[in-house]
RNA sequence: ACGCCCGUAGCUCAGUUGGUUAGAGCGCAUCCUUGACAUGGAUGAGGUCGGUGAUUCGAGUUCACUCGGGCGUACCA
């Protein structure tokens, strides 16, 4: 073995052999346990979060593979409309100088599935050096024809039982990629802007109480002024309400628009009247509809002012309440320029009141990044409210939980005031709404055009037009679970695998994906009673990974870490090329240039993708945020290679020696048999952990065994047997050694793949473990059983003993680091007060404390036998005596006592301040009473033996 | 404004149903190239658990209030 564990040398080599064996595929044989990957957008690559969630789902299956269960990690991924559209888009314009229209619907369709050919691997390549044990062989594509077909049917079906509709409503309108996208894909960020106050003429000669023959407006948005159909006044307004019916005669379009009563406007802000543009705004939208004013739009889908309105009513039906009309000046304007041009129009004709600065949210589409144009469109909508119910009702019953519990207060509050879902995208990249329209735009819903004209008797000479949108991406990723494994049809795959075992996801898509895929699941899955299916029973909800500083991982910031960097390493050359190159915004390539130079210097080291693996598990706790750290991977790559090393002195003191595979005389050492104990108490842990889904704490556990516990002290406990031993007693430690860390691998297989199956192939030959084999003969540590606790394996005695010669061992090393003795020097020990107890102890335990001591000599004293001046511990009743002679000074050991004294003191005061306590002594437990009072007897038994010193030690 | 989460060692974080002296990794200090490992070993320093109060024999843990930070939702003409 090398000296240095070296991952790059063994990974790759071990992945292709793992996938060309089968082994990621389900066996056919036990319970199933089923895991459907969030299906990460095909234009990405993996970051952080990805690692880190598959990590978490690689490790379940794992686990749950070598418990015997019949496991599938489906994967795949999803189509990303807006996305991948845009990066052909941008593709085609740099390289051809072509846009999507240039090459038509079809060949530019034609051209993304080219890309997503060539380019789509990229993500399947990075979950393979993760070393997921996926079944590569069942990959989905959310644009696929099994997946399209679900698709489909699920939009026919839903539209049958009146679960969508079309409709003229108010979208979130993206002007950059010319789509409707739903609420949630708006982001709201505060903005500094201004508040205008626009004077409107009141109309026939109307006033104000105040006598005034205007209203003023207050505005944040003076543009849409061009559609205003009316101004609001509170009803109890004593200002205006004697306008109400009244209208104002809107300036420069010269439009009579009605004043109504309404509680939208307040009394209290801005000036008292609202402008009420009902095709611009959200809330005019509503009050336009109690008051059945016209919606007009001004805006075309370039959110540039048109050349003629559009006038609805309020049901979206054309009318012709006024004059489509609109000033030619404004005309073809973009939204901004508008503004300042028509606040200038009002300023010259003096109907600007004042200009105030204000703060304000603005809606901005999440991919686009422009700010969003509420505008007045036909689109499809999911009626959600029927399908929400059950949904709500899956996670109260505790049919589906999540975990950690408290997301679930999060998923009921959006679900209570769930909104329609505006399903529609105005795209070519997606799936194809199944609506066609004949020449009279009546539509119809069908599966094809021919079953439509078949259903609905058309003429055959009546032209069909398909709709031209597609579908929202997380329409087909709501139907993920059950379309990836055969829906519609019934197969067999979704009778075994369906509903899955476990989601694993991070919080920030519980709306986008979790609950749209709990109420698509659930609606079209029905077990043999009728009973509706949920898609998962639990959700394990993972933390999001920041940097270092706390910072949300971007690529527009440049701190996004690509997790193959992580494992293979990467200069700092590379690095910055990666960050700065093909941004959309040059001028923060210095600024990300001069961070990334500030947190990585040297470039990136090569981990391995165990290190990595393990150091996510280690931070999946139960936060909600996790600062990726460096040096904890740095930690945990260490850990691998002290992982190793282990191994390789077990090998080189095993291999081609006899480690009782036979059934020679064997005798196992004190140090053997407490291993074992300390080995099943970590089996047990972790199998509660996992349990948990507390992937920390299972890490932790490992971690703390293998370096604390098998490295620090067993090994160097079975190097005296090794060395000085009879044969049986070698035997049994060899045999002790093989089989410890045989088990030790398949307990840390989940974790880390690659290093527990190059190590146990070696190991695992020179114990008599029931390997399990193909039919080639082949075996594999992913395929073996799991570790499982066995409480007659955790010999009491043995791990009492052991914890005393630590005991022993440390108090030594304690007076040699205090008191600068080099370690290679052999001490002499003198005992005093050493009970029966101690004696057996000492004498069964002679090696291993002269040898990790490095003792000279240990003699037991007589009974009154003080022994000369010496630094002293105490152990339990016994006091260690190491001679002062020549080694230790005076003032140094009193120094050190006078420090173990007070510490003693300290305690025994609190304890005893406890014990003195009426109330305590009355109404605490017992045990815990017991366990103060043994506690307040042991220290004050140390401290005697350590005043007697302090006492000969100051006679010197 | 409402809801949720977080505040524990210099840093990043654990801490189950309240019960010994509050833990880990990293960092720091001193020492050590002994034959698995310097990506190592030994020893040590470092915390009145954001604050105030309440409940209790006992609070990092429960409750109320409060300060600081984050996230989500709503509102802002």
């Amino acid at each position: 073995m090398e000296k240095t564990f070296n991952p790059t040398d063994i990974e790759q080599s071990l992945y292709q052999s793992w996938e060309q064996q089968g082994y990621f595929s389900p066996t056919g044989e036990g319970d199933s346990y089923c895991i459907a990957i969030p299906p990460p957008n095909v234009t990405g690559s993996l970051h952080m979060g990805h690692a880190f969630q598959q990590t978490i789902m690689d490790t379940l299956i794992r686990y749950q593979r070598m418990q015997g269960k019949n496991t599938l990690w489906q994967t795949g991924c999803d189509h990303a409309g807006i996305a991948t559209q845009m990066v052909v888009e941008r593709k085609i314009a740099a390289e051809e100088g072509k846009t999507r229209h240039d090459y038509g619907r079809e060949a530019f369709i034609d051209k993304v599935w080219q890309w997503k050919n060539e380019s789509g691997g990229t993500i399947g390549k990075q979950m393979r050096r993760l070393g997921n044990s996926i079944d590569w062989s069942r990959e989905r594509f959310t644009m696929d024809e099994g997946m399209s077909k679900a698709v489909q049917e699920v939009f026919v079906r839903l539209f049958e039982d009146d679960l969508i509709y079309r409709g003229k409503r108010l979208v979130n309108w993206d002007p950059k990629f010319h789509t409707a996208i739903s609420d949630l894909e708006v982001e709201n960020k505060d903005k500094k802007g201004h508040m205008w106050h626009l004077r409107y003429p009141l109309a026939d000669g109307a006033k104000t109480a105040e006598g005034k023959d205007y209203l003023v407006v207050a505005t944040t948005r003076p543009e849409t002024m061009l559609g205003d159909t009316g101004v609001a006044v509170n009803p109890e307004d004593p200002r205006y309400k004697d306008l109400i019916g009244k209208k104002v005669l809107l300036p420069l379009v010269n439009r009579l628009i009605p004043i109504v009563g309404d509680d939208h406007a307040d009394m209290e802000k801005g000036t008292g009247c609202v402008k009420i543009t009902p095709a611009h705004d959200f809330n005019d939208n509503e009050v336009g509809k109690r008051h059945n004013l016209p919606q007009i739009n001004i805006l075309d889908k370039n959110a540039a002012i048109l050349a003629s309105a559009e006038i609805y009513d309020t049901k979206g039906e054309v009318c012709n309440a006024y004059s489509t009309e609109l000033p030619s000046e404004f005309a073809g304007l973009d939204r901004f320029v508008a503004r300042k041009a028509i606040v200038a129009k009002f300023d010259e004709l003096g109907l600007l009141v004042e200009v105030k600065d204000h703060d304000l949210v603005a809606p901005y589409g999440d991919r686009s990044g422009v700010i969003i144009e509420p505008l007045l469109t036909d689109q499809w909508y999911v009626r959600v409210e029927k399908l929400a119910g059950p949904a709500v009702d899956a996670v109260k019953d505790g049919q589906i939980e999540f975990v950690p519990k408290q997301y679930e207060n999060l998923y009921f509050s959006w679900m209570k005031d769930i909104q329609d879902w505006c399903i529609s995208r105005q795209l070519w990249w997606g799936h194809r709404i199944p609506a066609w329209y004949d020449e009279n735009g009546k539509v119809y819903v069908g599966r094809s055009e021919e079953e439509v004209r078949a259903n609905n008797t058309i003429d055959e000479n009546m032209v069909l037009k398909q709709d031209d949108d597609v579908l929202d991406t997380w329409f087909s990723s709501a139907l993920w679970t059950f379309s990836t494994l055969g829906w519609p049809e019934q197969t067999d795959d979704l009778k075994t695998f369906h509903p899955t075992d476990v989601l694993v996801t991070g919080f920030d898509i519980i709306f986008f994906w979790v609950a749209r895929m709990i109420m698509m699941t659930m609606h079209f899955n029905k077990d043999e009673k009728g009973k509706a299916q949920i898609p998962f029973k639990k959700i394990y909800m993972t933390g999001l990974i920041r940097d270092e500083n706390g910072d949300k991982m971007s690529k527009s910031k440049g701190n996004v870490i690509d997790p193959l960097d992580m494992i293979d390493g990467i200069s700092l050359e590379d690095l910055l090329a990666k960050r700065t190159g093909n941004m959309m915004q040059p001028k923060m390539a210095a600024k990300i240039e001069k961070l990334t130079r500030k947190e990585f210097p040297n470039g990136i080291e090569a981990h391995g993708t165990d290190a990595l693996r393990f150091t996510l598990t280690s931070v999946a706790t139960t936060g909600r945020d996790i600062s990726w750290d460096m040096k904890r991977l740095e930690g945990y790559r260490n850990f691998t290679n002290k992982l190793w090393n282990a191994s390789r002195y077990v090998l080189m003191n095993t291999e081609e020696h006899d480690c009782g595979k036979d059934a020679n005389e064997m005798e196992l050492s004190l140090a053997d048999r407490w291993i074992i104990g300390q080995f099943q108490q970590t089996v047990e842990k972790v199998h509660q952990a996992f349990a948990d889904y507390r992937f920390d704490i299972a890490s932790q556990a490992l971690y703390e065994f293998t370096w604390n516990q098998f490295c620090d002290w067993y090994l160097e406990l079975t190097k005296p047997v090794l060395f000085k031993g009879t044969d049986a007693q070698k035997r049994g430690t060899r045999h002790t050694l093989v089989n410890v860390l045989e088990s030790l691998l398949r307990l840390m297989h989940p974790i880390m793949p690659f290093i527990t199956e190059t190590i146990w192939q070696r190991v695992v030959l020179l114990t008599n473990f029931a390997v399990n084999t193909n039919e080639q003969g082949d075996a594999s540590i992913m395929v073996q059983s799991f570790p499982q606790f066995d409480a007659s394996l955790c010999d009491e005695q043995a791990i009492a003993d052991l914890e005393w010669v630590k005991q022993f061992i440390v108090a030594i090393r304690n007076i040699r680091g205090e008191m600068d003795i080099a370690p290679s020097k052999p001490l002499p020990v003198l005992l005093k007060n050493v009970s029966s107890e101690d004696q057996r102890r000492l004498d069964e335990n002679q090696q291993f404390l002269s040898s990790l001591a490095k003792l000279e000599s240990i003699d037991v004293l007589a009974a009154n036998d003080n022994g000369p001046a010496s630094a002293s511990a105490v152990v339990g009743d016994l006091t260690v005596l190491i001679p002062m002679a020549g080694l230790i000074d005076k003032e140094a050991e009193l120094a050190r006592l006078a420090k173990a004294v007070t510490k003693l003191e300290q305690d025994i005061a609190r304890t005893q301040g406890k014990l003195n306590n009426e109330k305590f002594v009355s109404k605490a437990p017992a045990a815990v009473i017991d366990k103060e009072k043994a506690k307040l007897a042991d220290a004050q038994s140390s401290l005697s033996k350590l005043v007697e010193q302090q006492a000969q030690i100051n006679a010197l």
